[in-house]
DNA sequence: CACGGATCGTAGGGGATCAAACTATCTTGG
DNA sequence: CCAAGATAGTTTGATCCCCTACGATCCGTG
């Protein structure tokens, strides 16, 4: 939590600098419980790490006043023009239905396109407006420092066997989907 | 609301087996877009392996008629009888006003009781009951065959470095908090 | 011992996400 | 060519989570 202990001068208690989200966990100060088992169990730290990251990250993009979540959006748009909410959805991570409020707030500001699709009339065909390429170019700074960040605390050593450790997890535990 | 428990084991493929949460990310078919830099980013793959684990585990829980989130919790309380809502909080990495609702549930449910602190009378004073440590028994089962998923994944040669680096991450991201 | 500040648990608000249901449209088998 | 089934995007409902605010309680100072 905050600091536990040592009760802070209380300098300044400001409201959290506005739109910027705090997003704590864990962390620090804490006594350190016993966790047993769990204080060995890949899955229950790999949420701890996925979510210290995450905060770490929106607190990044926070400060350039733009949401976490735009930023693999942008990316992926600018790497495939023209796909569809679907395309995008599976490639980010994200149900289609999540997409639909994030790509309209999107387009709202001016960041991307949702041109209606030549050969299908369902689908929209997404594109990045200058703005939007803008946007990704200052998310794609953060996002580098972001993983620059990463890469110090995991090292240079293992970078790569971690990366693909992370690549076989996420491809090794589909659903089964039997039947 | 959640009434989680006791799903029938309908092992049908139907309509998603009542409470037993689907939660499939990304995955096999899709088409592969390109992802640009993104494709290298930790935070991102970190991301994804995060979401594919615990949708993973929560399959198996859901077998078990149990949330995903009981086992953290019923582990840290079996692993230090009496502490309070606010440690369990730090130990698992939620917040306090996250698991009232999760600890009323339990509680509901006869797996944890929470008893006035005697020394504290703004605290609980957690512990198991019986049932909790059944079902904590019966939750340590399927977190040892995840967990035994994970590790087959990443790789006997890697684990342990793997799982230092995951450790490293949570501690080393945490907020400035200069403020 | 009274008071101000910190902490415990709870309540309410808001954000993000998924699943299911729905409409519009596409595709395919007969 | 048409009906049945699949697919794109949206809407709605539910869950999970954090943050803030609040009352109750604790604690350190004067």
């Amino acid at each position: 939590m905050a600091q536990p202990s040592r009760s802070p001068p209380s300098r300044a208690r400001r409201p959290a600098a506005e739109g910027v989200p705090r997003l704590r966990v864990l962390h620090g100060g804490a006594p350190a419980l016993r966790l047993g088992p769990l204080g060995e169990a890949l899955g229950f730290h790999l949420r701890l790490a996925q979510e210290a990251s995450f905060a770490a990250f929106a607190r990044r993009t926070g400060e350039a006043g733009l949401k976490p979540g735009f930023f693999a959006t942008l990316a992926v748009i600018h790497e495939n023009p023209g796909l569809s909410q679907t395309a995008l959805g599976n490639a980010v991570g994200r149900d289609k239905s999540t997409l639909t409020p994030r790509l309209a707030e999107m387009e709202r500001e001016g960041l991307i396109r949702r041109g209606r699709s030549t050969t299908d009339r369902r689908s929209y065909a997404l594109t990045l407006t200058p703005a939007g390429e803008e946007a990704l170019s200052i998310l794609g700074t953060h996002a580098a420092a972001h993983d620059a960040q990463l890469d110090a605390l995991v090292g240079p050593e293992i970078r790569a066997a971690f990366l693909d450790a992370l690549r076989r997890l996420n491809q090794g535990l589909e659903p089964e989907d039997d039947e």
